[in-house]
DNA sequence: GATGAATGAGGTTTCATTCAT
DNA sequence: TATGAATGAAACCTCATTCAT
C-alpha cells in the first residue's frame, strides 16, 4: 500500500491557514499556506479540494476546539448562573488564548467563503450542553420578550466587546472576563 | 485649465466599492467597483491613490455617516436613556436599512487595510455628542467597574446581535430594535 | 480617450498561436503564445478572453484566409471543371504555402475546442461560390448517389492525400496539385 | 518472485486511453487514464514509463488492430477490385465501430506526440497484404502518374470523408461504405 | 481630467512522475 | 508489483497600477 495520509500534516496546513488568515485575511494565499504548513503547493491540494474546502473545514474546526473545550468538564448539575459563567469563561479564554485562531474564525465568519450547509453541520454533534444552558437562559430576563437566539447572539457580542478590550488592556483580562459576564447576566437576571 | 475633480465620482466610486464589497468581500476587484461606479479603470486612481486608500477612505465616509445620522436632531437636553437610546436607534437603524454598507463596514472593519490611523481618525471631527453620552454611561452600572471604552464595545456588540437577529426575523425589526435596548440598558442601570 | 486596441497586436497574437500549435500541438501555453507575439502575457487576454476562445478565432480566421483566397479572382463564369479546379488549386497551395496555419488548422479541426458554433460560423459570409461550385459537383458522377456534403469532404480529403505527398516529394509540388485534381476529377465526371 | 506484469491490466490502460484522449484530447491526464483501466495513478507507469511512451504504443495497438482485421480473412487469391475493396471495407468497419478509438488514433496521427520511428515501426510486421494490394493499385489508373504512397493516401483520405459523413448520416452507414469505394476505384481504374 | 490598453507578478490549480509503504 | 501521497514546475487567468492618447 501506499503511503497514508497523515493526519499531522492535515493538521499542520489547517494551523497554518489559520495563522495566514490572522496575517493577512482571507486573501492568505495557498501557497504561502502550504510553506507555512512545511509541505509542497501541490500538496495541501491532496487533503483539501480546493482554497474554499479547506477554509470551510479549518471554519469547523475552529468552531470545533471552542465546543470540545467547554464541553470537557461541563458541570451538568450545576446552577443556571454556574452553567452559563462555564460557557461564558472557556470560550472566551480560547479566544483571549488563540488570538489567530478568533482572528481567523472571525474572517471567515464574516464571509461569504464560509456556505451555509458548513455553519449547519457545526456542533450538530455535541453543541448539546451550550445550546440547552442559551436556551434556559433564553426564557429568563429581558431575553424572553425576544426571538429565541437573541440570547446567544447576545452573549457572542458581549463577549467580542471584552476581547476588544482586553486587546487594549491585557493587564485587566481576569476581571474583565468576569466582569464582563456580570454584565452579561444583568441582562438574564 | 483642467476640469476639476466631480464629487459626484468620487461618491459614486465609494457606494459601488460598498457594494462590491458586500458582495464579494474585500477581494472585490478595482475594475469591478470602477464599472460599477460607471467610470474608467483609471479613473478610479485619480480619485483614490490605491485600492487599500480608496478603502480606508470608506470605511470613514460610512462611520462618518452613522455619526452624521446619529448627531442630526440629537436630543442634547434630554435624560441620558434618551439620548441613549437616540444612540442606539439611529446607529441600529442605519446598519438594518443600509445592509451593504453595513457588511462593507463589518469586513473592513475586521480587515487589516483599515489602518490604526484610519480608525484614529474616526469621529474626531463630531463624534462629541455620541461620546459624551457613552462616557456617561460607562460610568454607572456594571460597566464603573470596567475600562473605559467597554460600554461603547458593549453597545455596538448587543447592536451586532440586534442586527443578526434582524437578519433571521425582518417581521420583528421594530421590537427587536426597542426590546434590544432595553436589554444593553440594563448593564447600565 | 485611451490607447485603441491594436489590429497588429491581434494579428500578431494569431499568427503567434498558430506557429504554436504545429510547434507544439494545442497544449501550446498562453505564455509562449504571448512571448510569440512580444506581448505581455496579460495583453493577450485583453484580446481574448480565454485559451479557447483565441483558440476558436484562430479557426475562424484560419478559414477565412482560404475563402479569400478562392474567391479573389474566382472565375465565375468559366466550366464546372475550370471552377473546381480553381477552388482545388487555390486551397492547396494555400495549406502547401504556409504549413504551420495548415498544421494548426487539421489541429484544431480534430480537437473539441472548436465548438459546434465556431464551425457553423465559418462561411456564412463568403463561402457562395465555393459551396455553389462543389454543390454542383455533388450533383455528378459517383457524388450523386451519396449525399449532400460528401463531395466537399471527398475534395478535402484528396487534398491531405496530396498535402503528405507534397510533404515527402516537394519537388513534385506542382505535378501533384494538377495531377491530385484529375483524380479527384474522375469521381466527379 | 515477484509478480509478472498482467497483459489484461496493460490492455486496461490502453483502452482507458483511447477513451481519455476521445473524450478530452491529449491534455487527457495519467490520473484520468489509470482510474479509467481501474489501476493505481503510479500503475501505469510500471506499464509504460512516460505518458509520451504509452501514446506511442496505443497508436502503435490501434494501427495494429485495423491491419489485423484486415488481414483476418483476407482474400489472397481473388482480384484486385475485390481485394481492395475488402481492405477498404474492414478498415472502414473497424473505425466506424469503434469511434473512440478512431478519434484517438485521428488526434494521435496528427500531433508530435507519435515519433516517426513509432510510425515506421507501423505493419511492418504484417502490413503485408495491404502494401501488396495498396502497391498493385499505385500502379494503374491516375495513380500511375503520381508517386507511390499517394494511392494509399488516397484511400486513407477517402475514408475519412465517408467516416465524415457516416458521422452526420449514420442510417446510410451501409450505402456510403459500398458507394465510397465505387468512388474510389474509379480513381484506380 | 478621463480613458482603457498594457503590463507582469502572483493567484489557484493541475499534472507527470517519483518513491515510501 | 501495486499503490497513491508527495512534489514543484507550469498552466491559465486576474489584478492593481501605469501611461499613451
Amino acid at each position: 500500500m501506499a503511503r497514508a495520509k497523515s493526519p499531522e500534516k492535515r493538521q499542520a496546513i489547517l494551523q497554518a491557514a489559520a495563522r495566514e488568515i490572522a496575517a493577512s485575511g482571507l486573501g492568505a494565499s495557498t501557497a504561502k499556506i502550504a510553506k507555512g504548513a512545511d509541505v509542497a503547493e501541490g500538496t495541501l491540494f491532496t487533503y483539501f479540494a480546493s482554497k474554499d474546502e479547506l477554509f470551510n473545514e479549518l471554519y469547523l474546526e475552529l468552531k470545533g476546539e471552542v465546543y470540545r473545550r467547554i464541553n470537557a468538564e461541563f458541570p451538568y448539575k450545576a446552577t443556571l448562573q454556574v452553567r452559563a459563567r462555564h460557557v461564558w469563561t472557556e470560550s472566551l479564554n480560547w479566544s483571549i488564548e488563540r488570538p489567530e485562531e478568533r482572528k481567523a474564525s472571525v474572517q471567515l465568519g464574516v464571509s461569504d467563503v464560509v456556505t451555509v450547509a458548513t455553519r449547519e453541520r457545526i456542533g450538530s454533534q455535541q453543541r448539546g450542553a451550550v445550546e440547552e444552558t442559551l436556551g434556559e437562559i433564553a426564557a429568563r430576563g429581558v431575553f424572553k420578550d425576544l426571538p429565541p437566539g437573541f440570547a446567544a447572539s447576545a452573549m457572542g457580542a458581549m463577549q467580542d466587546a471584552v476581547i476588544d478590550t482586553v486587546a487594549r488592556k491585557p493587564r485587566q483580562k481576569a476581571v474583565l472576563v468576569e466582569k464582563g459576564f456580570d454584565a452579561f447576566w444583568r441582562m438574564a437576571k
